[in-house]
RNA sequence: GAGCCGUUAGUUCAGUGGGAGAGCGCUUGCUUGACAGGCAAGAAGUCACUGGUUCGAAUCCAGUACGGCUCACCA
């Protein structure tokens, strides 16, 4: 159904546009994944977003990028599948509830585990519907029906499935190591989620006593408070300043106790004084050497970073006062001889920005070696995991190469809790998805498990996994493409392909789009503690979803950082608003035109051949570079396509016909401007949704959404290169004739005479053909076309490829400066003769250079020539 | 210490073997009946540097400088 009357505001407002278009959209279950068996399926799954807060740019880029291909795919004729969830996020959402409490003067404890974990469930609810209502506003194009969550029931039986699985297959061990510890969250953590900064602290240098005798061990540390744990002293077995210690006893200052001297290959003797102290409970390579040589492990420190009764009199201060307390009695006791500045590495909580522990732990680990090996195997197959751009496969590749045992055990109570149960007595072990029988005389696991343990399963568990005949997972997995950032390839996108091949035999994606961070304008990064963050919701609400899209797409290439610009939202929205009265302009002209009156077998204008031949260009150019992911270049291209060819020229070519008095030349023309615009709307539907369904509903059409059609294809028929030779020949005129008259500030308003001198016949004829257009555009009152024509000597002239144009303008024309002019042009023209000669001169460009290429330089040395000679001739009359 | 990325117009970024491009900004002119958030014309760049490959290099290779990122157990 269209109105008979089109009548739109000559402003594009964004706000009316946007407004209900999405609640549409989902009721007409357009983004549904159809099951349909004569489609091919294609599927994506979200990068699930934490529920712990609004989504930022980052999520709005990563996820416009799959609505992008989403919609194209769809509208290619795929049955798409785009399935919406969110993460539970273990850690970051424990940690801002705990926040939130705190406020209260609460505490988790206070709560007890149960009540504690039912009020995140409130906070998530919560935060879901802000989340939902944001993948609203930026236009998504997700499958509700399959919404998932990873604390679902289904897809915690998917995690315990795979715990369990992994358990029997002695891929999980528990066990007691030095592992990362937060003591603000009191939890353990991963490596990756240890983020190393450079921090300036100190270098202190201590000397051990040796028991019996006046001699001392020189040793140097940054963490001085754990001599408190220290074991022993080691040194290299080859170095030779330490040979007769080897095995001597050391008495440990403040504690007193007697640690021995042992030799370790693990010490660099060039290092320091060549002895370190040695503290297996506190270090990670003072563990593994702790190990080799039998010591005992002292913890010295409580899971909050205090000092625990092994530290003596320090019991209870926070380990940085213990360490400021101990740098003092170890000077005053002569044992701490100096300090020196030095900067180093300390690694942080990434969550709560702690200062890291290494700590003495019991925890549960993955065992990666074997997982590891397979990723690294598919890599090497022909069946290997794409990595847009290719570079970050080789960051993937040497992580995995690289790869340590991932402690996975999390000592929260916001996530799966590990199923596994201690015997009260015999401290056995029973790991199962079931309680064992005689529960009473069990306790199970307090942990529950990192969080990516159960993303890492997300593109098979929401699927339906581990019941591998569910439909959904039959059809849609393996999926076709992920999309993220480069910042969590590590955390995620590595996670998911071994544990999918472990578990499913499969690849979880085909291609892996990776994109880089949202910086601002200053190319910082964006952070609550700089306040340089931009809401996409407060871009979108002043200057629409649609803009915001478009900013993302194509602000940079694949894998390059972006930086957000809100001058160049602002001229994306004009470039909105432009589509917009465009469209109005078609809508005013077409009055009451149905979908089937548009008619395409008329006799075409130039002008209509012309802009077909660059649709079917458009077509071709933009469907290959959506396809490579290129959204930058398709997108650019398509702008340039709307704005230069379809709105400022063919539109106003257009007029002559809509004002002529031929009703059928005026109905092809038509037809052509609804056309090509129902066709570029469809192009740019998957970049700017809101305004191209929009347009696309008041224009003559067929369907009843535009998400749902037909991606534009190339149409052979209407493809004339000739046109296009012929179109550009009379815009050169035109060009020219406008930039003479800029010269001498002749507005365009005034009318004038011209005369075209033609080279050829050929020229004279194509000219004549397109005699309309120039009197038209160069608004002329007299216009010769001729081979030869009588210019009288008060006229500026410029010459174009074929011909040569003179503009009488007595009165504002000054001799002298005209001569001037066409010197120059001279000048311009001979350096590029000359140039061209160079090449075509020189054997070498000849022989070896395509044919195609030495060719269009035989081209233009003709043209460059004849121009020249015009120009010639030209300033020879002038200065008779 | 290892690896990766970047260096192109005032600015933010495209381009990637055959004559330097876009948006914004700047200059000039336009009440052109879709749009003044517009139209038209223009100024503006030894494409970081040095070598090499090539008939031809901003584009490929090697190195240098500067900026940035990632990984790595140096006490």
């Amino acid at each position: 159904m269209t109105e008979t009357k089109r009548q739109l505001p000559s402003k594009y407002d964004h706000k009316e546009v946007e407004r209900d278009r999405y609640t549409f959209w989902v009721d007409g279950e357009f983004f549904k994944a159809t099951n349909d068996e004569t489609k091919e399926p294609y599927s994506i799954v979200i990068p699930p977003p934490n529920v712990t807060g609004r989504l930022h740019l980052g999520h709005a880029w990563d996820t416009t990028m799959q609505d992008t291909i989403a919609r194209m795919k769809r509208m290619q004729g795929y049955d798409v599948l785009w399935l919406p969830g969110m993460d539970h996020a273990g850690i970051a959402t424990q940690a801002v509830v705990e926040a939130e409490l705190k406020k209260e003067g609460k505490s988790r404890y206070d709560l007890g585990r149960e009540k504690f974990v039912e009020t995140v469930w409130e906070w998530k609810d919560e935060y879901a519907n802000f989340i939902r209502e944001q993948w609203g506003k930026l236009g998504l194009s997700l499958d509700y029906s399959r919404e998932r969550f990873t604390l679902d029931e289904k897809l915690s039986d998917a995690v315990q499935e795979v715990f369990i699985r992994l358990y029997e297959k002695g891929l999980i061990y528990r066990g007691e190591y030095i592992i990362n510890w937060d003591p603000q969250t009191k939890t353990a953590l991963s490596d990756i989620e240890v983020i190393y900064e450079e921090v300036e602290g100190k270098f202190y240098h201590m000397r051990y006593p040796l028991k019996d005798s006046d001699e001392y061990i020189e040793i140097a540390t940054t963490r001085p408070e754990t001599m408190l744990g220290d074991t022993a002293v080691a040194v290299h077995p080859d170095d030779e300043r330490y040979q007769h210690l080897i095995g001597k006893k050391v008495i440990l200052p403040i504690v007193g106790r007697e640690i021995e001297i042992v030799a370790d290959d693990y010490v660099d003797m060039e290092f320091g004084s060549g002895a370190v102290k040695i503290t297996p409970a506190h270090d990670p390579n003072d563990f593994e050497i702790g190990n080799r040589h039998n010591l005992e492990r002292v913890l010295i420190m409580n899971e909050d970073g205090t000092m625990n009764e092994n530290a003596g009199k320090y019991k209870g201060l926070d380990r940085f006062d213990c360490r400021k307390q101990i740098v003092q009695d170890l000077q005053e006791q002569g044992v701490l001889f100096k300090i020196e500045d030095h900067v180093h590495q300390v690694g942080h909580s990434e969550r709560s920005g702690a200062v890291v522990e290494p700590y003495l732990s019991t925890q549960w680990f993955v065992k990666m070696q074997p997982l590891a090996d397979r990723a690294i195997e598919l890599q090497k197959s022909n069946d290997k995991v794409n990595f847009v751009p290719e570079r970050f496969e080789q960051t993937y590749l040497h992580w995995m190469e690289n790869i340590r045992d991932w402690c996975i055990s999390r000592q929260l109570w916001w996530g799966h809790r590990i199923p596994a149960w201690y015997h009260n007595e015999t401290g056995e072990v029973y790991v199962g998805k079931e309680p064992p029988k005689d529960i009473e005389n069990w306790t199970q696991d307090e942990d529950v498990l990192d969080t990516w343990f159960s993303s890492a399963l997300w593109p098979f568990s929401t699927m339906g996994w581990p019941d591998e005949e569910s439909e959904d997972f039959k059809r849609y997995f393996p999926t076709d493409v992920l999309v993220t950032g480069y910042d969590i390839i590590f955390f995620w996108v590595a996670r998911m392909i071994y544990q999918s091949l472990e578990f499913t035999g499969k690849k979880p994606f085909n291609d892996v789009l990776i994109h880089g961070l949202i910086r601002d304008s200053e190319g910082r990064k964006m952070s609550k503690s700089l306040g340089n963050g931009v809401d996409p919701m407060d871009v979108i609400d002043k200057y629409g979803a649609d803009a915001l899209r478009y900013f993302l797409l194509t602000g940079s290439t694949p894998g390059q950082d972006l930086r957000f610009y809100w001058e160049r939202v602002e001229a994306i929205w004009n470039f909105a608003n432009k589509i917009w009265n465009a469209s109005r302009f078609v809508l005013m002209n077409i009055d009451d035109m149905e979908y089937d009156d548009i008619d395409l077998s008329g006799e075409l204008s130039l002008a209509d051949e012309w802009i077909l031949t660059r649709l079917n260009k458009t077509i071709e150019h933009v469907t290959h570079n959506t396809d490579k992911y290129e959204f930058g270049e398709a997108g650019r291209y398509l702008y340039n396509f709307i704005w230069d060819e379809f709105c400022d020229w063919y539109i106003e070519l257009s007029k002559l016909t809509l004002q002529g008095k031929d009703e059928k030349k005026k109905q092809t023309t038509l037809s052509v401007l609804a056309h090509v615009l129902d066709q570029t709307l469809r192009m740019l539907h998957p970049y700017m949704p809101f305004i191209t369904e929009e347009i696309w509903q008041m224009l003559p059409h067929d369907g009843e959404s535009i998400t749902v059609q037909a991606w534009p294809k190339v149409n052979e028929q209407f493809t004339n290169e000739e046109a296009v030779e012929k179109m550009e020949k009379v815009m050169n005129v035109i060009k020219a004739v406008r930039n003479i008259r800029a010269e001498v500030n002749t507005p365009m308003s005034r009318k004038v005479t011209m005369y075209i001198k033609a080279t050829d016949e050929m020229n004279e004829a194509q000219l004549e053909a397109s005699r309309h257009y120039i009197e038209r555009f160069c608004n002329t009152d007299e216009l010769t076309i001729a081979q030869t024509v009588d210019v009288p000597e008060q006229a500026m002239s410029a010459v174009v490829t074929g011909a040569e144009i003179f503009l009488p303008l007595e009165g504002l024309i000054d001799l002298e400066e005209e001569i001037a002019r066409l010197e120059k042009e001279r000048e311009k023209w001979e350096s590029e003769v000359a140039l061209v000669d160079k090449k075509l001169s020189n054997d070498g460009f000849v022989k070896n250079a395509p044919e195609k290429v030495v060719e269009a330089e035989r081209k233009k040395r003709v043209d460059y020539e004849e121009k020249l000679r015009l120009i010639e001739e030209r300033l020879a009359q002038l200065k008779k």
